[in-house]
RNA sequence: GCGGAUAUGGUGGAAUUGGCAGACACGCUAGAUUUAGGAUCUAGUGCGAAAGCAUGCAGGUUCAAGUCCUGUUAUCCGCACCA
């Protein structure tokens, strides 16, 4: 046989699957199905990264698994193709987005192809295309018409030069990532959505899941449930100050509040306090740090002591003095806290610093040292009518007293917080509502979707931070939906997140004109069984998809309250040097280059090989070359391959074992040694020097969902009868896969001396006598005290002497 | 800082979940074959001359620890307008 021809054999396979439409996922909703997915890539200009093609090796071989095993699957694909980087390449290059996303799909779709993936590419979605962010838009007006999108002045980061919005990430040490110039905070006014309300449901839920373990652990800290109560203090100038504490136990504790420097009441105060002006100061010096800067805890604290306006403690009418200090961000609680630095460690720090009063309200630590904060087994001192009680009762008795007094009540706080859904920027989709001067927020009318994204020349932002297209007049001038009035249109766009919160949906009616996807269609696809993707989705997208998907349940749309039944999670492909693959570190592998020199199957192979797909794996192009090596002796054994039976008992078993182990090696992602497990039966066969047909079928069909190509081609040049990828997975037989005898390891004292060869089903008793027979365990035992025996079956004998 | 994770030969990684550490590969060494090899095949390959020693580091539990417990160090991911 001549040697594989990878190229042409590639391309021929590729061509046929395209023609024949043979993964697509059928029309026929009696079937049992399997809806698989990974999540849609955003089309870069860089390209398809090697990384890419990890996730989508791994479901793409599962996927052609279930249809082995008789699945309808559905494996689809598409494009999250708004974003801040297409428009960026963009303004500096004076393209239009849409044709940089235009170009950038074209080129993602023929790398992806090259893979051989098997998906579903009738069901190719692009969230850029108004005919699917028509139904992106028609989500958000359903959630402004329940009242869960709502405007709200937000802080956000404001280049002083570029005089435009930035990212977090567009903001490198407190400067703008394009110009160097100083960053500050700018308050807008913004669209958020209240994905707050849902915060307990989201927590819930996740225990019927199938979530890899630190994604719900992940998602569960991120929304961030702490239980308390808010507190009402009074100022002396006749205010509430409502503050939450986890720990209302420790109220008498408190010696000083601490306010954020954006709470909306200093401003109230301007005339009682007399250092305004530095506390002005400290309000811009605070507004430059991020939230992230600013609650470090090893940083010196700072702060200004307002000089004026004092609380009062609502148990014992004692004034205390009030902060300001960057350490209490505005948008978590109230905004407000009340300090009780003998028993939190902020607060212990802050105190020390600026000289207040510690007072130990909870007995059992070293205040004098550091805050004494554990709950467990503390009991109350110095707080009146808490005295003797341990934390918990303390919480309770304290909460009844305010709630009695009508100064506080319990109190659920979640650190999420609403979603920011408004960007300044053209490249996503505009948000349909109209600003009329009479009637407030107008939303359009469904029947007038999609509202288009207004082809212009520029979508540079503007001087004033609005979005780009609020420089395009006769788009933005529009009469009110209710009143007919002249009005303005909404100018913010959405984040790219919102394309990508519903979009599994899609894929399971892509073409409907009339709903977003058909009762029908979702009721049999719903919920997806399996969705692999990035750990660093966890928190945003997983949890904002989740969020649409339970509001849609909610509304009716969806037939699920969750959206994934299964999460799983691949470790991301390092450069060579193992840091991450990034331009700037020059260490970058384009895939193209792989599949050009190597081939689809023996790049699929190498991905899957690489390591634990969990973990982060770095890439290495000399490691390529095993698995080239065992794609050119996979094709090797057509020289080899004969008719009858079979060969080899060995080999035989070694066949149902392989077989048991790459059955359950793909349901548990543990595609590296599924292939290790094919190496060594590959050794084995030349070891044995023939395979029988009936053994190479199902090599191939094992080998099949790996290398898909090298696979056809084989069972077509061997005439197998019909394609391979109508075949059916093979079974196993459990007694075959034993073997009649195993060597077994003898330990003395843990140690392991020799080693004996028993049958598979010897009794303990036998295994432990034959063991001291040996030569050299005999010799080891010899005049000294057996104190323990035992028997691990089919593993060692230990025995213990003394 | 907060939250989540990881650490095993020269390299990528295996290890039935408490039971023979190093499967399967890469690389390397030697040999065969070839006009040639960055091709193929064969043999060897954790360290140590050996007794032995080895799973980031320091302790602990156990007949037995890469795996469990305590402490510690380093690295990676996320932190809400990158996707």
């Amino acid at each position: 046989m001549k040697s594989y021809d990878f190229k042409a054999t590639e391309k021929k396979w590729q061509n046929k699957w395209d023609e024949s439409g043979v993964f697509y996922a059928q029309q026929d909703f009696t079937k049992p199905k399997f809806y698989c997915l990974v999540e849609f890539p955003y089309p870069s200009g860089q390209g398809l990264h090697v990384g890419h093609p990890r996730s989508y090796t791994m479901l793409d071989i599962i996927a052609r698994k279930k249809r082995f095993e008789g699945y309808n699957v559905l494996y689809p694909m598409g494009w999250d193709a708004f974003g801040l980087p297409t428009e960026n390449y963009a303004i500096k290059n004076h393209i239009h987005p849409e044709i940089v996303t235009k170009n950038n799909i074209a080129n993602f779709k023929k790398q992806l192809k090259s893979l051989g993936f098997s998906f579903d590419w009738s069901r190719e979605i692009n969230t850029t295309d108004p005919s699917y962010y028509k139904w992106t838009q028609w989500i958000f007006l359903k959630l402004f018409e329940q009242g869960l999108a709502y405007k709200k002045e937000m802080a956000v980061n404001w280049c002083t030069s570029c005089k435009c919005v930035l990212a977090n990430e567009e903001v490198v040490n407190g400067g703008c990532e394009r110009c160097g110039s100083e960053v500050v905070r700018k308050v807008k006014s913004q669209w958020m959505l209240k994905i707050t309300q849902y915060a307990q449901r989201l927590i819930d839920d996740l225990d019927d899941l199938d979530y890899i373990e630190r994604v719900k652990l992940q998602q569960k800290n991120w929304i961030g449930r702490s239980t308390g109560a808010e507190v009402d203090f009074t100022s002396t100038t006749g205010d509430k100050i409502t503050v939450f504490t986890t720990r209302p136990d420790t109220l008498f504790g408190a010696t000083y509040m601490v306010m954020s420097p954006e709470h909306p009441l200093i401003d109230k105060w301007e005339k009682n306090i007399k250092n305004f002006d530095e506390v002005c100061e400290y309000r811009q010096e605070s507004a430059r740090k991020s939230d992230f800067e600013r609650t470090e805890i090893n940083k010196e604290k700072t702060g200004v002591c307002l000089d004026g306006v004092c609380a009062i403690n609502p148990v014992n009418n004692k004034e205390i003095p009030i902060f300001i200090s960057d350490y209490v961000l505005v948008s978590y609680g109230t905004g407000a806290i009340m300090a009780v630095p003998g028993h939190d460690t902020r607060d212990f720090e802050f105190a020390k610093k600026f000289d207040l009063p510690i007072i130990e309200v909870v007995k059992g630590g070293d205040i004098e040292k550091e805050a004494f904060t554990d709950c467990e087994t503390g009991i109350m001192v110095n707080s009146g009518f808490l005295d003797g009680l341990s934390v918990e009762d303390a919480k309770e008795k304290i909460t009844q007293f305010l709630e009695k007094h009508e100064k506080g009540h319990p109190k659920v706080n979640y650190k999420l917080r609403d979603w920011v859904f408004s960007r300044q920027r053209y490249w996503g989709e505009p948000i349909p509502i109209v600003h009329c001067e009479k009637c407030g927020y107008v939303p359009l009318p469904e029947e007038s979707l999609p509202l288009e994204l207004p082809m212009v020349d520029s979508y540079e932002p503007t001087e004033n931070g609005e979005s780009p297209l609020a420089k395009i007049t006769d788009w933005i001038n529009t009469t009110c939906p209710k009143c007919g009035a002249p009005a303005k249109r909404e100018t913010d766009t959405m984040p790219q997140w919102a394309g990508s919160s519903w979009y599994f949906l899609r894929y399971c009616d892509p073409h409907n004109d009339t709903e977003l996807a058909s009762k029908q269609a979702l009721e049999y696809w719903s919920p997806i069984d399996w969705y692999n993707g990035g750990m660093e989705h966890t928190t945003l997208h997983l949890l904002y998809s989740r969020f649409w998907h339970k509001f849609l349940y909610d509304i009716g749309v969806v037939p699920t309250c969750e959206p994934y039944a299964k999460r799983t999670s691949h470790g991301m492909i390092l450069g060579e040097n193992g840091e991450k693959m990034s331009k700037s570190r020059g260490n970058v592998v384009n895939p193209d280059d792989i599949v050009n020199e190597f081939g689809a199957d023996t790049m699929r192979l190498y991905e899957m090989f690489i390591g634990d797909f969990e973990k982060a794996a770095p890439w290495n192009t000399s490691s390529i070359k095993g698995c080239r090596r065992f794609i050119d002796r996979i094709w090797g054994l057509l020289d080899i391959a004969v008719a009858g039976k079979s060969y080899s008992k060995e080999l035989e078993s070694e066949m149902h074992r392989t077989i048991k182990k790459v059955s359950s090696d793909i349901d548990s992602l543990k595609s590296n040694t599924a292939i290790a497990t094919m190496m060594s039966l590959v050794n084995k066969i030349y070891e044995v020097g023939r395979i029988n047909h009936a053994e190479l079928k199902t090599l191939m069909i094992l080998l099949n969902p790996f290398a898909p190509h090298i696979t056809e081609e084989m069972w077509e040049i061997m005439d197998f009868g019909g394609v391979i990828t109508s075949q059916k997975w093979p079974t196993f037989d459990e007694q075959k896969c034993k073997d009649e005898s195993i060597e077994i390891a003898v330990q003395i004292n843990g140690k392991v001396k020799s080693k004996i060869n028993v049958a598979t089903d010897i009794e303990s008793e036998n295994a432990i006598s034959l063991a001291k027979e040996d030569e050299k365990i005999a010799k080891e035992i010899e005049g000294k005290q057996i104190i323990k025996e035992l028997y691990v079956k089919g593993r060692l004998v230990n025995i213990v002497v003394k």
